[in-house]
Parts: structure tokens; C-alpha cells; sequence
DNA sequence: AATCTGTAGATTGTCGACAATCTCGACGTA
DNA sequence: TACGTCGAGATTGTCGACAATCTACAGATT
């Protein structure tokens, strides 16, 4: 039984969507735009047929919304939308992290510790700092999510929510202005994992995101009243 | 300013989709049943464009799975998804329930109350009987999550997992064998909404759902042991 | 000047046809 | 008989063209 040789199985629609995903979570396409079938069409030669398909599916995973005979926008995501995320984040991981301490291997804790150890090492120098700080963390909490063996969790947060919360993290840039902070509170998330200790665990969860929401409401609140 | 009178002005796609999505909810379409897009595209008298378009939502909605160059099946889902749905709920609508003791207005907990009414009527007679368990227990649901005045919450509940909990329903036709006590829960659960006790009313969501979720356990068990 | 109307252009929605891929049964070989 | 190969038929993926709808600007009217 041979892998597909074949360079590209999968199907131009789902190419391209992953295309436009990533496009809007880095901010090429900007919030608000509008999306013009014809020009996006173009920029990645191929026909409208399958670029509607992977704009039907992109508004499934909220990140763009569509009017009927007028059009696609790219997402704009205000920051009352921004909270409500982390509060949902809040609830599930608290979940998926009391799960995890009951039915995580050992040998994904093992990982998780190299991981932060990583995280360490990237935080004390500059170099890559910003990937450490953006996707490092969400590589954190989605492996916490895998942990807990709950597809449905995984779906949810690793789906809609997680493209949001990366697009949130570009857009602002804010890559946590509080690394070492995080970074400790990562620890003792996984020590209560390890221990074996539900409630330690999801608390511990909840307070982590918990803070993280405060931090961004405490700089929106200056940006605006500035 | 006059409201559409295009009858229609909403795409085929949409409409496609909704009614599809509606057939496998009820079982038109039986679960695993592989989708033909010619045959659905005859049926429902399109082509296939905007079916394509159709499927690819219902996609995003969990409510088919495809596979490249195969094709689309409706989704079956297992006794362990049909858990795994029941523990995301819990933790989805116990914070849901947290925010409407704090958030929800007073005149849709009049509402809801009416509601609870017309249930209670709907349990003593026989007739009705099916609508009030099944659909009324969902809207009873939706109205708190609506309730908690956060959209990203409504998106989550209302979207996919309303849709699969509403198939679930249907397919297993279990429309809780226990309609006397839940609606007790239901009543208490408002009270504390009205109370404005937002920790009391999580708890009592909380616990609500995971009966229910044990409630299936033991039928599912008994089902495969028997 | 401000508002309304109507038309031109562009964009979205829909369709049918062609190409690429998969499915499944027939055939041949060990 | 069991297994692998091959090919016909059907299904999915992609494309370009046409129809329906919206947008924006120019001109007319009050």
C-alpha cells in the first residue's frame, strides 16, 4: 500500500480554503474587505465554482459573512465578540482540562513539559519570540484540548474558536504581553495534570484564561478611553 | 420601505441547504446513507452548483462527512460522540445559565415561564405529547442560551450541536422518558434566573444535563448488554 | 440644492458540459 | 478457488457562459 503519489489529493476548494484561511488569520485580507469572486479567483487560478465552495465552508468557520446577491466580507470581530470567545474558552477548556487530568498518557504529559521547556528556552532570547508567544501558546492549550479525548471539544475549540482567536492575535498583535507570567501558569496547569488532580486542573484553566481575558480587557479599555 | 415581496430572496442554495439539513434531522435520510449529488440535485429540482454549495455548509454544520472524489454521507454519530455532545453542553449551558441570571431580561423570563406552562399542559394530555418533549425541551434550552446575551454561545448551541442533538432525538426517539422531573428542573432553574442567584443556576443547568446524559447512558448501556 | 429615477456596468447566482477519479464486476492466471 | 488486473460505467471535481440582482453615477424634477 503506497501513499498517494499523487502531489495533490485533495480537491482545489479545500486547498484554496485553507489558502483564504490563512490569508485572513495573517491579516492579508484585511477585516471588513470586501471579497470579490472574480479577483480572488484569479490570484489563485482557479474558477469561481470551487472558490464559492471554499467561501461557503470559510463562513461555516465564521471567519467571513456573506449577504445573498450582494456578497462576502471578511470577519470584524469587535471586541464585545472578543470577550464572549474567551469566556466560552473559559468553559470548555476549564472542561477540557479537568478531562485531560483523568484521561491524558503519560507520555503526552512528557511532551507538553518539553514543550514549555521550549517555550522557556524562546522566551529568554528575542529570537522567535513572536512565534513562541502566538502560536506557541494556542499549541499549548490545543494539545491540553486533545488530552481531554473529547472530539467534540476538539472540533469546537480547534475549529471556529481557534481561527478566531489567531486571527485576534494578529490583528492586535498583543502576543501576551505577560510571557513569564503565562508561562508559570502553564506549568502548574500541567503539574495538576500530572497529578492526576480534576478540580486543580480546571481551576487552574479557568484562572489562566480567565487572566488573559482581564489583560485584554484592561488594554482595549485604554485604547479607547485614550 | 416595503419588505421583499420577491417571494424568495434568499439564494437555492440556502434554502437547499435548510431543507436538507431538516431531512436528516427527521431521518428522511438515513444516518451513514451515502448522498448521490445527481439524485439530490433531480429531487429538489437544482443543479448541482448550488448543491454543492448546500452539502459544503452542511459540512461545517457536522451534519455530513465528505471525502475527496467519494462523496458526502449524513453523519451517524455513536453513543460515545452522543456522550461526548452532553458533557460540551453541560459546560456550554451551565455558563449559559451563570449569565442569564445576571443578563437576561425580566420580560423573557416571563416568557420563559409561559412557556413551561403550555409544557406542563403538553405533559398531562397525551396529545402533543412528542412536540413538547422533543421540540419544546430544545426551545426551552435555546431561550436561556439566548438569554445569556452572548452570541458566540448562541452560534456553538445553535448551530452544530443543536443540530445533532435534535437528530439524536429523532433517530433514537428517546424524547426523555422522563418529562414530569425535567420539567421540575426546568422550573427550578428559572426560579433561579429570577432569583438572580448565578451560581445556583449554573449548578442546576449543570445538573440537569448530566442527568440527562446518565438518563442515556443507562439506555444506551442497556441497549448493548441486553 | 436636495431628492428621486433610471440606466449602465459589474457582481453574484445558476446552469450544463467536460475532465479526473473512483467503484465494481469480468476476466485471466496461479 | 483465490487473487490480481483491467476496463466500462457512474460519480465527483472543475470550468466557462448566461441570467438575476445589486451598485453607482448621471440626469431630471421639485
Amino acid at each position: 500500500m503506497l501513499e498517494p503519489l499523487h502531489p495533490e489529493t485533495r480537491t482545489l476548494a479545500d486547498r484554496v480554503c485553507d489558502q483564504i484561511a490563512t490569508a485572513i488569520v495573517k491579516g492579508e485580507l484585511s477585516p471588513g474587505q470586501k471579497i470579490s469572486e472574480p479577483e480572488l479567483a484569479r490570484n489563485y487560478g482557479i474558477s469561481r465554482g470551487p472558490l464559492r465552495e471554499a467561501i461557503r465552508r470559510l463562513e461555516g468557520w465564521r471567519l467571513v459573512e456573506r449577504k445573498p446577491h450582494v456578497g462576502a466580507r471578511v470577519v470584524q470581530l469587535s471586541a464585545r465578540e472578543l470577550i464572549e470567545i474567551y469566556r466560552v474558552r473559559e468553559a470548555l477548556e476549564g472542561m477540557a482540562c479537568r478531562q485531560a487530568a483523568t484521561d491524558m498518557p503519560q507520555e503526552e504529559i512528557d511532551d507538553l513539559r518539553a514543550l514549555l521547556d521550549a517555550h522557556e528556552a524562546g522566551v529568554d532570547q528575542q529570537s522567535g519570540r513572536a512565534y513562541f508567544q502566538k502560536e506557541g501558546d494556542l499549541d499549548f492549550h490545543y494539545r491540553i484540548v486533545q488530552g481531554s479525548r473529547n472530539g467534540k471539544l476538539l472540533e469546537l475549540l480547534g475549529g471556529d474558536l481557534y481561527h478566531l482567536v489567531r486571527m485576534y492575535r494578529y490583528q492586535f498583535s498583543v502576543s501576551s504581553s505577560r510571557p513569564k507570567r503565562a508561562l508559570k501558569e502553564h506549568r502548574q496547569i500541567v503539574d495538576a495534570i500530572e497529578a492526576r488532580d480534576p478540580e486543580l486542573a480546571e481551576m487552574l484553566m479557568r484562572r489562566h484564561i480567565s487572566n488573559a481575558r482581564k489583560n485584554i480587557e484592561d488594554k482595549l479599555n485604554a485604547q479607547t478611553t485614550e
